[in-house]
Order: C-alpha cells, then structure tokens, then sequence
DNA sequence: TCCTCCCGCCAAGCA
DNA sequence: TGCTTGGCGGGAGGA
C-alpha cells in the first residue's frame, strides 16, 4: 500500500490548487469513460470519436437532449483538465517550502465528498444495461488523484447500494442507480425487520432520561433491546444478481464500511421523519456490533466512519446533513433525501438476501432454490432471517406462479398510458394489471438480458429493447389519506378457464377487508383475524421527507453536482410534455413511491371493492436460463415488463353487478406478493393521485374523462403515453420539509441543514427531475417526473407534496 | 473547543 | 509472496 500510495501522495501534493480548479474538478470525467462503455486507455481513446456508431449515435442523440450536450460539454472540459496533473507535477517541482504549502489543496478540497463527486461523474447514473461500465480502481485513482484507500470508501458504500459490484481484483462493475429502488427497498424491509425503529426510539427515550454514558448498565440496557431484535452480526443486503463477490471471501468484510452504509441507510429507511442523528446511528451499529465494547473509542470510531458513509451519500443525494436541535444541544444528523421507498413489496423480500450467511449468488439468475437459501439461510443468527412462514409463502407463490404460467390467455399489455391516465381518473377505470407470458417472453430476447432482469430486479434495469416505455410504472402516490385511496386489485384463481383474474375493486362497493401485511399476495383470511399492521402516518411523514430531497443541494455550493446538471431539463417543458415523458419515464423513485402508495392503498385495513373489471393474469414464462426464481418473474420481472403493456388486452369488462357475484373472500395480504401484477401495484397509487389532485380525502374523481381516455387509448386513438388529462395541470408543491415531531420526546426538536447540503434551494423541477433516465436510447428512456413549477400541490407521476406540521429546518 | 474527517498504518486475505 | 482491501484511530483543519 506504501508502495502504491506513494506516487499518489506525490501527486496529492502537487501545487496545483484543486480549488482553483473546484469546477472542473467537478466535472472532470473518465476521458475515455462513455458512459455506456468500457474505457480502454484514456489515451488511446478520444472521448467522441465521430466516426464511430457509437459516437455517432450520441452525436443524435446530442442533439436530440440538451442534456446529453451538456454532459458532452463537461466531458469536454474534462478533457482539458486532464492537462493538470502535468502542470501540477511541473509547479510541484517549482515550489517549495511554505509556498508548496500554500499549493496544496486545502483539507475540504481532498474531502471524500467531493472526491465521490469527481468518482460519480465519471459514470451515468443509468447506464445502459447492455452495455456494462468497467470500474478500473488503478484508472481511478489515478486519474482522480487520490489514494486508493480513499476509493475503496466509495466504492465500498456505493457497493452497499448495489451501484457497483466487485468483479475482480481491482474491478467492478457499475451499475449506476438502476438496483436504487430495489436496493433500498430491500435494505427498508431489513430495517424493519431488524426493528431498527425500535431502537431508534429507545435511544432516544433513553438520552432524554439522562446523558449517555457507556457503561455496563447502560451497556445491558441495551443488549437487552438490541437482543430483542437479534440484531447480530453485521450482514450484508444482496439482491439477486448483484452479486457480493467480496463477502464471500472475506469475513471482515462483514463489519466493513459497505455494511454500515446498509444500516446506515436503513435507519433513515425506517425512521419518521427520516432524519437520523451520527449519535443515534452510531449507538445502534454498536449496539449491533459488540454491545459489550460500547466504548467511547470505539463510539468515535463509528462516528468517523459513518461521516465516511455520510459524505458519500450526501454525494448521491441520498441524504443531507442537517442538525438536530434538542434539549442536549445540537446534534449533527442526516436528513434523507433521497427516493421514497415503499416498503415491502413482495419483489422485495425475495430479492434481499444476505451473503452474510449465504454463499453469494452464482453467476446465473438466482433460482428460487436461490433466493430461498438466501432468504433463509441456515446461519443461526442472521439479520435477514424470516419466519417459517415465508418459506411457506415461497412455496405457495410457486404454486400459484405455476397456475399463472398454466393460464392459456395471451399476454395483456399495459401501456404507460394506463397509469398515466389513472391517476386523474381514479375510481372509475382500474389499472389493468397484467402477468404476461408474452412479456416476459417478448423480452427476453437473449439469455443475457434475461439475466440482467432478473439479476438486477431492476425496474429501471430491464432491458431496454423498448426503453421508451419504461417509465410508465411510476405511479406514486402520495400522502393521500387512505381511507379512500385505493384500488387494489384482488387474485381469482378461476379453476375452470385456468386464467386467474385480477379484480380491482371499487371502494364504494367495499365488502371485503383486508389486512396489510408487506407484500400483496393475496390469500383468503377471515375478516375475524384481520389486523392492521403500520400506520401510514409514518409513511405519509416519510414521503413527504423524501420528496423535500434529492435536489437540496445548495445552488451555491461549491460543488454543484453532476448529477443534478445532467438531469433532463424539464422545467421548460410544457404540460403536454411533461404528460407526455411522464407516461414514459420511470424514475426509480417514483417507483418506490408507486410501491409505496400501493402499500399504503393497503396498510388501512383496506376494502376492495369491485370495479367492473375482471383481468386475466396470464402467464410468467418460464425461460431457461433466463428464467427468474418464480418470486423474481412474478414479482419483479412482470414488474418491469408490464409497464410497457398494453392497458388494454385482455380485460374483461365485468358490470359492478357481476362481480358482486364472484365470492371474494376477505384477503389476507401476505408479503412475496408473486401472483400480483406488478401493474395491479400501480393501480393503487392511481387513486391516490386522484385524490391528491383533489386535494382532499374525498377524491371526485372525473369518470367521464377517465372513460374516455381509457376509451381513446383503448381504440387506439391516442398513443398509449397521452392522455386527455382530465386535470393536466401539474402542480408543483413547495415541500414544507420534514413534518412531525422527530420523536415522540422531543417535542422541541429542530433540524438544521448542515454543510453538506450547503444552502437549501428552493424546490426546484430539478429535485423531480433528478432520477430521470439518461440512457441515450431515448428521450423514453429517461423515466422522469414531471417537473412543475406553480402549484402548490404536485402530483407529477402521482407523487403528492402535503405540507404538514412544519418541522423547524434552518441552514447550518 | 469541538466537529469533521483526512490520512495512512498495518493486518487480513486474495491471486 | 506480493498485492489488494479495508479496519482503524491519530490528529489536523475548520467552524
């Protein structure tokens, strides 16, 4: 390391001021790193070489985007910056003494935040899946100038996210933020498992009932807390295809840095607001970690690392530093601000695992053997252990996949349109929600793709031969008040046709409760036992947080952020766009947030209701080797492809009248929902967004206009993406930050917005815009949100800003 | 003075 | 055995 370190250091020390350069820096870039390919030799390659394809179809696509001109802008300059590191060696040996001193870049400049961003810059955050990014960690350090330590940082956090794996040696693989949603998902539903909430909230009754000190009493408190949650030892969150090569091999790895970051992530994940202070985080992966050694070394110790972590995810935007004013004094936290995660999802729970205790997945899609071992690995003590109960549920979605692949209907396709048109016109016309065979097989055109669907269990990640419909899933959802947010599309297996249907049911025709438990799959359950498990308020609350993110960082900041540079432009785009690259974008986070409504739409002892629509669930391919685990095909891989379904094949109109007929039993919502459409999923949020468009929990849905679209879309009138939007103009909310208390004993509590995030802007088109696709395949390919710029309320892709009891957040 | 977190030692473990 | 990886904590810069 000495060794390899050494010609860093020499280049660390040049005189060359980085802060002279702090924008270029910035921007600097992988000279030879399209994003979409593999860099040979920085050298050998010229960034935009014009004569070839590929260049040549940026060259299109350059001028199709603004955006992707003015990544190529940047790369430009980056190319010219690429100049200094031999003028920093030139004046290094020039300068001496105090003036070499003075030369140096000061402490913040070799900041690993901003070394992040530099690292960041060098990929796009969405890189086209057929085309892999190579991490080369000698090619970074050395063109990033810094030491490789520093990388491994990075890249160990940004590995926790499953936004690059370990390929080999001093390689991995980026894969930009298309596993985000999945990621985080799963890394919530581990949160909540591990009951992350409760210790959050025992610290915190604990340091208000006296000052934290470490020692043994304090010490037994806490493992007798912590043990209550069988917390264990570290483990690591894994999605099925991302594989952890590292972990296998290295039991240190289990306590590293990219563990850490999961957890880390997971408190925010779980909290409400999500707002998490260094103290509290540290206290909880100590008290995972040893609680006997909760010492204030190695309290210090974790503070360091989670500032570590910090800095890289503030560079991700996933979190801003704020500051928690209490009783005690102020506190530093982080603030999430990234995507809304909807917890639990049934793709969800299959696709964490844990390489902790499980060996990592191999190279080929993970079978359901697969998931299930990672699921259930028979480690004793494991983070990621689930109740026998699951495996059962493994089985039962098997078996109820099998009926789904039986099922001799043609492939139903849902276009983005349908999702799209829902939101404004919610109870009348339900989501079509659809498990095609034909997707999946239509799809599926190469083993490798299949891999990468499967594998990645990526929404965004699916392989784009049609990238342009993409989007459409996003349906989010809002803070809309339950009570009458949903439609949730109920499973009926129909024996006789061997093509199950799934109903989305009319609240006002409401005769069945239900009971939310993470997951949709459906199973009978008497309305005796029906319990109700969450609170949505802690969602509402989440939401909102996280709606606030992702774009705060301060225009002034020294370092303005790649990535919010390369978002789409959209603020200039009219409505008709908006509507339009809505229908077919997928912004991850919208994603999360159609999940999340859909959970919502259910965590209130929700009623179905018969809508008038009976849809047939058709197949899930089974493809050989491109077959996903049953969980993954159903769950997550019919996520992807329904979203560039049809809306309309087939659906079976069915009068109300109908199906009051069909004997719907109460349901029992179970976690690894396989046999629901993902599209069902997004059904949810659609009246979610209709109520939001409301503006009240009394939604007055337009039905003329909803049956119209879904009549001119249906006859092929207007493009799946276009709507006649019965309320088309999108309303921007200013989000009102973090409401509600930050925990229930802190009623004085304030956040502050620290220095990471440097100042806060307002809320800009850009905090929508950010998770937009950038994959040159098309503008379609660039799921976005619509950005709106007015209102006071947004529902852009059915995310809905309510502003509730303010939370004090002022700039550090 | 305290907060941040850079820096690099050095050990684990891989190739 | 050399190299990669990364845990760890001293201590310095900055607020």
């Amino acid at each position: 390391e000495n060794e390899h370190s050494e010609p860093c250091k020499n280049v660390l020390k040049t005189p060359l001021k980085q802060a002279a350069t702090s924008q270029l820096v910035l921007t600097e870039r992988q000279p030879e790193c399209q994003p979409l390919t593999t860099p040979p030799k920085p050298k050998e390659t010229p960034p935009a070489d014009p004569w070839t394809p590929t260049s040549n179809l940026k060259m299109l696509i350059s001028a199709a985007s603004p955006e992707i001109r003015s990544r190529e802008q940047r790369r430009q300059l980056s190319d010219s910056s690429s100049e200094v590191p031999q003028t920093k060696h030139c004046l290094q040996e020039h300068l001496l003494g105090d003036e070499y001193e003075k030369s140096q870049p000061s402490r913040k400049e070799k900041s690993l935040g901003l070394l992040c961003h530099k690292f960041l810059a060098r990929y796009p955050d969405y890189p086209s899946p057929s085309q892999k990014s190579y991490i080369c960690l000698d090619e970074v350090t050395e063109e990033l100038h810094v030491e490789r330590r520093r990388i491994y940082d990075i890249v160990n956090v940004l590995e926790s996210l499953h936004m690059v794996s370990r390929l080999a040696r001093n390689r991995y693989v980026w894969h930009g933020r298309h596993n985000l949603p999945q990621t985080l998902q799963a890394l919530k539903k581990v949160g909540e498992e591990n009951k992350y909430i409760q210790q959050i909230q025992m610290i915190k009754k604990r340091e208000y009932e006296h000052e934290f000190d470490p020692d043994g009493e304090r010490n037994e408190e806490m493992a007798s807390s912590f043990g209550s949650s069988e917390p264990s030892e570290m483990s690591f969150v894994e999605l099925p295809g991302v594989e952890f090569r590292a972990a296998s091999v290295n039991g240190r790895k289990y306590k590293s840095l990219r563990v850490m970051s999961q957890k880390f992530v997971m408190l925010f994940l779980v909290s409400t607001p999500q707002i998490v202070s260094l103290e509290v985080a540290a206290k909880i992966l100590i008290g995972e970690d040893q609680l006997e050694d909760l010492d204030k070394s190695k309290f210090k110790t974790k503070i360091r690392r989670l500032y570590d972590i910090a800095n890289v995810l503030s560079s991700l935007k996933l979190i801003k530093k704020v500051h928690v004013t209490e009783e005690r004094g102020r506190k530093p936290a982080f603030k999430w601000t990234g995507p809304e995660v909807l917890p639990n999802t049934q793709d969800t729970k299959l696709e964490a695992t844990s390489t902790a205790c499980s060996p990592p997945l191999s190279e080929s899609i993970p079978s359901k053997e697969q998931c299930s071992k990672a699921l259930f690995p028979s480690k004793g003590k494991q983070n990621f252990t689930r109740h026998s109960s699951l495996i059962k549920l493994v089985k039962s979605i098997e078996n109820d996949r099998r009926k789904i692949q039986s099922a001799p209907t043609s492939p139903v396709k849902i276009s983005a349109s349908t999702y799209q048109s829902l939101p404004v016109f919610p109870n009348t016309i339900a989501p079509i929600p659809a498990i095609t065979k034909h997707q999946l097989e239509g799809q599926s055109k190469t083993a490798e793709e299949m891999q990468m669907k499967c594998a990645l269990s990526s929404p965004e990640a699916v392989p784009k031969p049609e990238p342009s419909q993409q989007p459409a899933l996003s349906q989010p959802l809002g803070a809309c008040p339950v009570s009458h947010s949903s439609v949730s599309p109920v499973i009926l297996p129909h024996p006789q046709s061997g093509v199950s249907y799934a109903i989305y049911l009319h609240p006002s025709q409401a005769h069945t409760v239900t009971t939310y438990s993470p997951g949709f799959m459906l199973q009978p359950l008497p309305c005796a036992n029906v319990t109700r498990i969450k609170s949505n308020n802690s969602k509402v609350l989440n939401k909102i947080a996280t709606e606030e993110g992702d774009t705060q960082r301060g225009p002034d900041e020294p370092i303005k952020s790649l990535a919010a540079e390369e978002r789409p432009e959209m603020k200039s785009e009219t409505s008709s766009q908006r509507c339009l690259k809505r229908s077919q974008a997928l912004p991850e986070n919208n994603l999360i947030k159609r999940r999340k409504s859909d959970e919502e739409s259910l965590d209130t002892s929700l009623t179905f209701f018969p809508s008038g629509y009976l849809i047939p669930l058709t197949h899930c391919t089974h493809g050989n080797k491109a077959e996903c685990s049953s969980k993954e095909k159903a769950g997550v891989c019919s996520l992807q492809h329904t979203a560039y379904s049809s809306p309309i094949t087939g659906v079976i109109p069915m009068p109300a009248s109908e199906l009051k007929t069909v004997n719907i039993p109460a349901f029992h919502i179970t976690p690894l929902n396989i046999m629901l459409s993902p599209n069902s999923i997004a059904a949810a949020p659609v009246l979610s967004n209709s109520c939001l468009n409301s503006s009240s929990t009394s939604s007055a849905p337009n039905p003329s206009s909803s049956a119209l679209n879904f009549m001119l879309q249906h006859i092929g009138l207007i493009p799946a993406g276009v709507q006649v939007p019965a309320n088309p103009v999108l309303q921007h909310v200013p989000v009102s930050s973090q409401s509600e208390n930050i925990s229930h004993n802190s009623g004085s509590t304030s956040v502050q917005e620290g220095k990471l995030s440097a100042s806060k802007e307002p809320q800009e088109p850009q905090a929508v815009t950010e998770n937009f696709f950038r994959t040159p395949g098309g503008p379609n390919t660039e799921p976005s949100l619509s950005a709106n710029s007015d209102g006071t309320q947004r529902t852009s892709q059915g995310t809905l800003y309510i502003p509730q009891r303010k939370l004090e957040v002022s700039e550090d």
